[in-house]
DNA sequence: ACACTATAGTTGTATGTACAAACAACAATT
DNA sequence: AATTGTTGTTTGTACATACAACTATAGTGT
């Protein structure tokens, strides 16, 4: 096992990529005040008040146990508040979660900037298509 | 922000791939009681015995202090050992370590397989080679 | 109305990984 | 030889995320 063929591994390579982007991910989402993921999440629930923890689980492709905690967080933060209804919870903005929309598309909006302008936005867009695709057939 | 925008956003997908993989490998090499990033490290142990940590940190693309940890983990499960020289810590294989290589190489050579036979070789090889380019494009 | 199953969410716990600060050993410079 | 800077490793702490087990609610068939 020569050393360099660690670059012929798909795990490899993909978990070093997640590293990096989600370093860059994270130094765009920085002046919003919480995180890449904590960021998406904020905006789904902007986008459609009153989702619940489930839809945000499948939007985000994250298990439940995750998106409590997620949406924990926000709530502490002041930024979205549970409404629970039965046995559902609808997640709502509060004043603040609403305003820091904008901030959080911007942040959004550099990520892509700052990646596009290193790899080229259609190597991004086609790596970007690539990788959705496999997890895609993977995720079986 | 309708929802699916999510799939266009390399952060997203590559985050995504890194979980699904990442389950992927841990079945793969389940069968030999470590995890798949231990058992690269276990591998590059045993193709370079004396290696230093530092030297680890390089080829996985990881930090000193990850290495450290993983390391321990190496020395409890008596697969490894450290031989501290200045200070410098050389890894050696123990007896153990040797034997479980040729497990080790054939939950490699399946993880391989799995996802090959799923994406298609010529894809898989294609993505990998993607992966490992745009990482190190971006990681500066 | 009652028992059974399915669904939504939560909690405890574990893993992989990083960063920052500390520490130890070596190197270079005065 | 003492000082200062550099390099390799370790430790404390933190975060994202998962799984398994649990609780609570809802729905279904008898």
């Amino acid at each position: 096992m020569p050393e360099k063929y660690l670059e012929n591994c798909l795990y490899f390579t993909v978990n070093k990529l997640s590293r990096v982007i989600t370093k860059m991910a994270e130094e765009s989402f920085r002046p919003t005040g919480i995180s890449p993921t904590h960021g998406f999440l904020m905006m789904l629930v902007n986008n459609k008040p009153g989702i619940t923890q489930s839809e945000l689980a499948e939007e985000l492709h994250m298990t439940p146990s995750t998106i409590t905690r997620f949406v924990d967080k926000l709530v502490v933060k002041g930024l979205a508040e549970r409404k629970v209804q039965g046995k559902m919870s609808h997640i709502h903005p509060t004043e603040a979660g609403t305003e820091i929309q904008r901030e959080l598309e911007k942040a959004w909006k550099d990520l892509f900037r700052n990646y596009s302008d290193i790899l080229g936005e259609e190597e991004g867009k086609a790596l970007t298509k690539a990788t959705h695709l496999a997890a895609g057939q993977l995720d079986s």
